[in-house]
DNA sequence: GAAAGTATGTTGAATTTTCAACAAAAGAGG
DNA sequence: CCTCTTTTGTTGAAAATTCAACATACTTTC
């Protein structure tokens, strides 16, 4: 494999802290398979099964699911460093529900997801770290599936809003904080109208809930 | 530990496939500590930083968040075998941001995390069984929530009814099929209201697009 | 099999969201 | 500084949800 490959496999959360010549090694042990592909291609098809997981090498894909009426919604992206289809690969049968589709010039690397949940018995010493890692990463998206729950399950715009402005203080640590999304972004995220929300966020200030300018927030009399 | 809870493990998905007097020692191995709780008492308190997974032996746990206006909300239950917390025992610090309380008279075992996650240098053989399973309840947890999230995140009662009943007949493979809520369950999961739900069910059916009766559906014409 | 209790369906009013269109403000680039 | 573009805020009408109340259907229990 290329060096700057290496490199980025060495900064992802996967291989965090395992050196590069490590990683080298361990790739032929966990069956490691590349992959091109370019725009636009199909990477995973839904139905498809795999035992195998993968991680973005260069360019990026796309998670998808088409629905009843043909309607294709964007669940994920995954860029250089980041895995996807780690779900399938290690929940019961390994179908997959959603379609992957590269976004550019890409190419991904594919795992052997069996043969990296069992340490094998040569010279993986950092197999237990790539677990440790892989545990990580999975109970990190739980949390993130978990908060973004908890807000799309509101009923209302100002609910969500609420809920979501209070997760990012208790996260900040202070009632004031910085969000990384424009308005139409967070709307978005909230699964509401840019308007409606627009809106709620005028009310809200009057109401004296809190105060705002653009993405910077500061929640009152918490 | 006593022979009754140590079936309640071997039955559970984390130790699936392990004999009871294996899954004994590895108890050892994996730093088990049991904890006995009353009805309502804590178990684990949102802001506590655990390493510690739990799984309930006896009784059972409810996962709760408070909200900022003070609202409980539950986001899940764990009976016998279940597991809980093991998200955030494996994720960065660690830090709840959910209540766990028992429900009923409960014992729970908690593991260690990073234990469970390196394979150890004694007799634990298992031990790659061990973090398969665990792997294998994450990635499903994980396709649960996503499921979700695909339904929640519509927009209108009739949207999310009907992703969730295409995802059921596509998981059923056959466009009938019986549905394992009442009215009132099926609304609560869906985030919608009961009566508007049924008044939407009523509408497919006058519209051509299903047929249904109680609990059992039919998708027409798909 | 009648009565009581529970689940489901139906309806209209109040609330909320969405949608479209436009106004105002902020930012970018010459 | 001015223009062009993007973002944000505002508004009113249409659509959808929620809420409460009640009618109907189904189950359970005695």
């Amino acid at each position: 494999m290329k060096k700057e490959l290496l490199s980025v496999l060495a900064q992802s959360a996967l291989f965090r802290n395992i050196g590069e010549q490590d990683i080298a090694l361990m790739l032929k042990c966990l069956d490691g398979r590349t992959g091109r592909y370019d725009d636009g291609e199909t990477v995973l098809r839904e139905g498809d099964r795999t035992d195998r997981l993968g991680i973005v090498l260069s360019g990026g894909v796309r998670i998808t699911r088409t629905d009843f009426n043909g309607t294709r919604s964007v669940l994920a992206e995954a860029g250089p460093g980041e895995m996807f289809a780690e779900a399938f690969a290690f929940a019961g049968d390994g179908q997959m529900s959603v379609d992957v589709t590269a976004v550019g010039k890409t190419e991904v690397l594919m795992l052997n997801a069996d043969r990296l949940a069992h340490t094998c018995s040569n010279a993986c010493d950092y197999h237990s770290r790539l677990i440790l890692n892989l545990l990580r990463v999975m109970a990190s998206k739980n949390l993130t599936m978990n908060r973004k729950l908890q807000i799309t399950s509101r009923r209302t715009t100002r609910e969500k809003l609420l809920a979501y402005l209070e997760m990012q203080a208790k996260q900040t640590g202070s009632p004031t904080f910085t969000i990384p999304y424009d308005r139409q972004g967070l709307a978005d995220f909230l699964e509401v109208d840019r308007s409606g929300l627009s809106a709620e966020i005028g009310k809200l200030r009057r109401e004296g809930v809190l105060t705002s300018s653009r993405n910077r927030f500061t929640l009152l009399h918490t």
